[in-house]
RNA sequence: GCCCCGUUCGUCUAGUGGCCUAGGACGCUGGCCUCUCACGCCUGAAACACGGGUUCGAGUCCCGUACGGGGCGCCA
């Protein structure tokens, strides 16, 4: 943590400014996580903005999942997020003040004059930079009633410098940073101009942000320089991979965050796993929002991309299903349920019959043995199974006839047993199993394939307790001969 | 093509010149526990991209090569 802004007097301002295209995709949440870590970690303000400067890509929809997606993630940003097209005027006054100090330039140059010099330097393979002849001219030199975009005037010689808390200092030959739009010919600003502004106005201290900005910042800076506002702390943190390295696609991560609430994973645990992909801190691996908080710096931050890794997720998820308490547990379920498929039905039959009750006392069984909550629902389904129950091949190849008088025997033995609870049960069954001299494996497979239907599932004893003294004698009958 | 950046087990990473016969985690082997499956515990295999320097000494510093990534819009 020897981040330079640490101990000046002001706390950090920082801000994850998604564009409203779609999702709030794995890695935007990274980043949200990241800034929202840093401003924690330091006292700081978290702020969202949404780059909506192009109205092709403005999506309300996408807005409100981007927000749904932070607040799920526990990620809760400062005041109203804000719109930057909403502040389009405001870019366009300082393109102005630029304009008058001299700093940028009007451009009559039009886009299919500028297609063709693209198209020629391309054919004569060499690298095209954009040199408008408009540069030099004074500002009344210009056509009248043309359109004009205004450009920002680059330095041509030396070199720009990003000092980068993660990247470290890199440098750009300035003659390879073209004079770049500020201002469009229809008036309205680019997303460079709009990116400096609105920080600026915002108090940004510390932009957080992918490496597919990092150009990006050279020429940012150089509107910073020209209209003599203070720099911010640069951090370009790595991209984030698929498993196969290539660019993170729909088959591998690339989806939004509420596809893996979906999916069963924990807000806590994709936070957890987020974190660790590109920041370290020793060889921690399993940290609370507490020690995150305390522990996260950008000084612990790597500069080489990560891969994508779904089973390293369903391992920290299936830790933190295991540390939850049932009813923070249950409460998930609930809000999962309906979005699952044939959850709607679930939701019938749990209102049934003492189903929610029934679920929560089977929870501490199946908990271990999941690694999402779509694993649990999955694993609880002898819970709502209707009797007869339906079994699965390899548990009826369990109960062959020897099995089934096996059941039978036990059946009229369990019926003496007062107490319908797990260690009771237990005691039971063991001593069945020792009178009869059978193993309790015997015993218990064809008992947990007549309960369950299934050759797997949490301890008998426990299905049983779960189930009630009715239903299970009941299952077991049926299965009996 | 030009400009930037990166490269430690399959994956995420620790490592900031001697503590490294390179550590942890996921995954994978084998085993223990055990009513199944998990959990838990114990084991094992598995990496410093390559080539040159610098240095008494390099995974750690420098240069080059290869490979990978990002960027080169009146998109964000």
């Amino acid at each position: 943590m020897a981040d330079t802004l640490k101990n000046t007097d002001s706390p950090p301002v920082v801000r994850f400014a998604p564009s409203p295209t779609g999702y709030l995709h794995i890695g935007g949440a990274r980043t949200a996580l990241f800034n929202w870590l840093y401003a924690k970690a330091n006292s700081g303000r978290f702020l969202l903005r949404i780059e909506d400067t192009d109205r092709a890509r403005n999506n309300p929809d996408a807005v409100k999942a981007i927000a749904d997606g932070l607040h799920w993630l526990g990620l809760d940003w400062e005041g109203d997020a804000v719109s930057q097209f909403a502040r389009a005027e405001r870019h366009a006054e300082v393109a102005h003040e630029l304009l008058t100090k001299g700093q940028a330039y009007r451009c009559y140059l039009t886009p299919d004059e500028l297609a063709d010099m693209r198209k020629q330097a391309e054919a004569e393979k060499r690298a095209f930079k954009i040199r408008s002849p408009w540069r030099d001219k004074g500002p009344d030199d210009g056509p009248k009633n043309q359109p004009y975009s205004v450009r920002l005037k680059m330095p041509q010689t030396g070199e720009t410098v990003v000092e980068d808390k993660v990247q470290g200092p890199v440098t750009f030959a300035n003659q390879d940073l073209d004079d770049f739009i500020l201002l469009r010919s229809d008036g309205s600003p680019t997303y460079h101009l709009a990116v400096v502004v609105d920080d600026h106005d915002m108090g940004v201290t510390h932009v957080i942000r992918g490496v597919d900005h990092l150009n990006n910042a050279a020429r940012q800076s150089q509107i910073y320089v020209a209209m003599d506002w203070p720099l911010p702390v640069w951090a370009h943190v790595p991209l984030i991979h698929g498993s196969d390295g290539a660019k993170l696609s729909k088959r591998h991560g690339a989806l939004g965050v509420e596809a893996y609430r979906a999916m069963g994973y924990l807000p806590e645990a994709l936070r957890n796993y987020l974190v660790r992909l590109g920041w370290s801190h020793g060889d921690d691996e399993i940290m609370s929002t507490a020690q995150l908080i305390d522990w996260f710096g950008l000084d612990g931050i790597g500069k080489s991309p990560a891969r994508f890794d779904t089973q390293k997720l369903e391992d920290l998820n299936a830790h933190y299903i295991r540390d939850s308490d049932d009813d923070a547990l249950l409460r998930h379920i609930q809000t999962l349920l309906p979005e699952m498929e044939g959850g709607s039905e679930t939701v019938k039959k749990l209102a049934e019959n003492d189903g929610w009750t029934k679920l929560k006392l089977a929870l501490p069984g199946l908990k271990p043995r999941a690694k999402t909550l779509c694993a649990i629902v999955e694993g609880a389904a002898f819970i709502t199974a209707e009797r007869p129950l339906t079994l699965e091949p390899k548990a009826a190849k369990l109960l062959d006839d020897d099995a089934k008088s096996v059941l039978a025997k036990l059946r009229s033995q369990l019926e003496t047993v007062d107490a319908w609870q797990p260690q009771t049960l237990e005691d039971a069954v063991r001593s069945f199993a020792e009178d009869t001299g059978l193993k309790l494996g015997k015993v218990a497979q064809p008992m947990r394939a007549a309960l369950t239907g299934r050759t797997v599932s949490p301890p008998v004893f426990d299905v049983m307790a779960v189930l009630g003294r009715s239903e299970s004698l009941a299952r077991l009958a049926d299965q009996s001969s």
